[in-house]
DNA sequence: TTGACGCAATTGGTATGATGATATCCTATA
DNA sequence: TATAGGATATCATCATACCAATTGCGTCAA
């Protein structure tokens, strides 16, 4: 792993211009997001951590409780530290931002969505690849025979969605669809509930397999646009018939 | 079986299902975003902050840690701790997550933008208000009297695409615009230097303008289609050309 | 009067040790 | 064999002490 002199202590410091927080920060940082540290995986203890850094069990832990608190490590008492899934932290700033100035606005998101999705789709049917095929049609499949439960509606109605989003090609835009698909995801669940919504959601989705299928970006942003229209316009007179 | 003492810390601590660190990262973060504190204000020292809370000063540190390593707050020992500018901290978290992965494709950002900013351009075309006009044409305003200067010209820019995200009055979609912004600040000034790119920017700017003024959305979506087009293809020639 | 020097107070940065709470694993006993 | 209990590992929190940097004030000399 790490092979550092017998006093990794000087080195380590000498490279710190600003605080030793930040800089251990940086090093988990960057062990996570290069993959060194995979999603689930158990990081050491703090007193290992903090011995092995040379730094105090202090400083390691302000490093450790700002990665915990953007969501991207979760300690357990007694169990130990690990590290959490990439498209949970993405989101969460942004969640402060939208929480935090008191603009939850359904509407905005679903527009938000509207935008990015429709050309999310034309560009899958101008991209996607045989693999990335294969896992849409899956999860086409996977919602239509689970159409009595809604958890799994949600489950699979995500999964497409990312699935188009990868078959894009593009980190950004996947990221973005990431994080509206967070932001919704309570109000998600209520549109499901309702009855006849999976079926309809079913035949939608099929239709813009077949469209990206057909290697027909115009067709395939059209049917996503009537799938989201449709869907965001429930969603919508659902929550302002639940506000009044 | 046994009963406490009155203590005032236990009402606080029963309110804490998480840990006592996040309580206070919480509490913290929304005196900020709630504008209770604003920007440029300095928060109490630690000492008096944590004795105020009845918390360990470890425990505020970790929180008042996290809130800096994300921007959101800035210390400078011996003299205090101070609220950062909001814009800051909302792109940090995405280019860790870009930057990490290695995946730092200019091409994604254009393509990125040119997807939101093209459907905010109709946006704001169909909804900008009266005090949205003068923003945006103060801004264009600026660019051309400021050509000789690459520094003016980018910050006239930037104030360009983010009033027009503004009079789009989607605060999600604002948000993205300015992450993927920041993302692309240290190439948009590369373009800006090439010559005779300035009165272009301006040409092309004034058009957008026009089209918005005119409450045209389809006129300012092609009209930025065509600037964003334009820059965006410039800007990758130049990167792949240094690259080789 | 004014400038420079220096000391003390303030404030964040770091380290350490102690104590508590909780999850996990192992062991002993019924 | 199954369950209860303890041992252990691990994070949570606090108190304290000390260090380092900055600020501000007061003193002293020109």
């Amino acid at each position: 792993m790490q092979s550092f002199p017998p006093d990794i202590r000087d080195g380590f410091r000498e490279v710190c211009r600003t605080t030793l927080s930040a800089s251990v920060f940086e090093k988990l940082l960057s062990l996570i997001l290069s993959g060194h540290w995979k999603e689930g995986d158990r990081i050491l203890p703090e007193r290992e951590l903090s011995h092995e850094l040379g730094v105090g069990r202090a400083s390691l832990r302000e490093a450790l409780k700002a990665l915990e608190l953007i969501g991207m490590i979760e300690s357990r008492v007694g169990d130990g530290t690990f590290v959490c899934q990439r498209s949970t932290f993405l989101s969460r700033p942004l969640l402060w931002a939208i929480t935090g100035s008191g603009m939850t606005r359904v509407d905005e998101l679903v527009e938000s969505r509207l935008v990015l999705e429709c050309e999310i789709a034309a560009f899958a049917a101008a991209r996607a690849t045989s693999d990335d095929m294969k896992a849409i049609e899956m999860d086409v499949q996977r919602l239509g025979s689970g159409l009595a439960d809604p958890d799994v509606l949600l489950d699979a109605d995500l999964k497409f969605h990312l699935g188009i989003a990868n078959a894009a090609h593009n980190q950004i835009l996947l990221n973005a669809v990431q994080m509206i698909r967070s932001l919704m995801q309570q109000w998600m669940l209520v549109t499901l509930h309702v009855p006849g919504v999976g079926p309809r959601v079913f035949a939608q989705h099929d239709a813009i397999l077949q469209a990206i299928r057909a290697k027909d970006p115009a067709a395939a942003r059209e049917a996503m646009r009537g799938h989201l229209e449709e869907m965001g316009g429930l969603l919508i007179r659902i929550k302002s018939a639940s506000a009044s």
